[in-house]
DNA sequence: CTAAGGCCCTGAGGGC
DNA sequence: TGCCCTCAGGGCCTTA
C-alpha cells in the first residue's frame, strides 16, 4: 500500500535513472493504466517519445517526472497495488505490467521503465504543469494538500482545519486536501502514537494534541522512509523490486487482537470507511 | 462549504 | 481438488 514513504522511496530510486533520459519507445499493455490520461493510448505515446526526464518530485503519494523543453511532465499514482520499477531492456515482461516506457540514459545506457499494478487503481498520464508558489505542480495534483514533509506545509493551517470539522480524526487525516500522503497504515500508526482514538471528532481536539498529533505522523513517516517503507503482500516494492522493513516496526496496523507495545491491552480491529481501523481501546481513549 | 457512503479492481487465502 | 466468499484500500464521485 504505497503511501508517503513508499512512494518517495520509489522517486528517489528512480531519479537518477530518469533524469536526463531520452525516451526510446512506450508501450501501452493495458489502457486500464492510463485512466488518468484523457486522450488516449495514441496520445499518451506521441507526447513521450523523442522526450527527455529533467527531474522526479511528488507531493503526498503522486509523483512525476517533469518533461525537458516542456510545460509537461509523466506523472504517476500507484493507487493500492502499482510498482515502477527499473529493468534491462531485455527483461522479460512483469506478471503485471501494464505499461513499459524504454530509456536511453548517457551513463546508465539502455533501460526500461516498467509500470506494473495487479489492482488497477494506479495510472500514469502526461499532465501540463502549472504554477504553484516557488514551484511547478501538474493540474491533477493542485487540489492536492501539501504533504507534512513538505518546507513548505503550514502547520497553523493543519491545526485549524482539522479543529474545524466535525469528521472522525482518521477520516481527516485520510483526506488529501487536508494533509497528503498518510494513508491507513500511516494514520492507524500515528494516531497509536499520540493516544487519539480514531473515531475523536477533529473538533473536540485541542490545539496542542493536533500539534502534538501532526509530529507523531513526522516521526513515523520518518521512521518508516528510514526502513525503505512498508511492504504487506508484495505488492508495494522499490524500483528493484525490493521490500520495505517498516511492517517489522507496525505498533497497530494489522496487529488486531495482539498486545499493544505500550500498555499490553489488546490492539482492536473494526470496519472503517470500507477499510480497517487498528488501535488500542486502553490508551486512545474514546473522548 | 462539510459530511457520508459507494465504487472501481484483482488475486490471495479461508472455509467447506 | 475446486468453488465461493471475503478482504485489501486510494482517489474520485454522488448525494444530502
Amino acid at each position: 500500500m504505497p503511501e508517503l514513504p513508499e512512494v518517495e522511496v520509489v522517486r528517489a530510486g528512480l531519479a537518477p535513472a530518469a533524469i536526463g533520459s531520452l525516451i526510446t519507445a512506450v508501450t501501452v499493455w493495458d489502457e486500464r493504466a492510463l485512466t488518468r490520461h484523457a486522450s488516449g493510448a495514441a496520445d499518451f505515446v506521441a507526447r513521450l517519445e523523442g522526450r527527455t526526464f529533467a527531474g522526479a518530485e511528488r507531493r503526498g503519494k503522486f509523483l512525476w517526472l517533469p518533461l525537458a523543453s516542456g510545460e509537461d511532465a509523466l506523472i504517476a499514482h500507484l493507487g493500492m497495488s502499482g510498482q515502477m520499477l527499473l529493468r534491462t531492456p531485455d527483461a522479460p515482461a512483469e506478471r503485471h505490467e501494464r505499461i513499459r516506457i524504454d530509456v536511453e540514459h548517457a551513463h546508465h545506457g539502455e533501460l526500461a521503465i516498467v509500470f506494473a499494478d495487479q489492482r488497477t487503481f494506479g495510472s500514469l498520464a502526461v499532465d501540463d504543469l502549472v504554477a504553484d508558489g516557488p514551484s511547478r505542480i501538474p493540474t491533477q495534483v493542485v487540489h492536492i494538500a501539501r504533504d507534512p514533509i513538505d518546507p513548505f506545509f503550514d502547520d497553523r493551517a493543519f491545526v485549524l482545519a482539522v479543529r474545524r470539522r466535525n469528521s472522525a480524526i482518521k477520516r481527516i487525516l485520510l483526506d488529501q486536501q487536508v494533509i497528503s500522503g498518510v494513508g491507513n497504515i500511516y494514520a492507524d500508526e500515528s494516531l497509536w502514537a499520540a493516544r487519539i482514538h480514531p473515531e475523536t471528532a477533529g473538533r473536540t481536539l485541542s490545539a496542542q494534541a493536533v500539534a502534538r498529533l501532526l509530529a507523531e505522523i513526522r516521526t513515523v513517516l520518518a521512521k518508516a522512509l528510514a526502513e525503505g517503507g512498508t511492504s504487506f503482500d508484495a505488492q508495494y516494492v522499490n524500483v528493484n523490486g525490493q521490500a520495505g522493513y517498516f511492517a517489522h516496526s507496525l505498533n497497530a496496523y494489522g496487529r488486531g487482537g495482539q498486545p499493544c507495545p505500550r500498555c499490553g491491552g489488546l490492539i482492536r480491529r473494526e470496519a472503517f470507511m470500507n477499510r480497517s481501523s487498528h488501535y488500542c481501546p486502553r490508551c486512545q481513549r474514546r473522548r
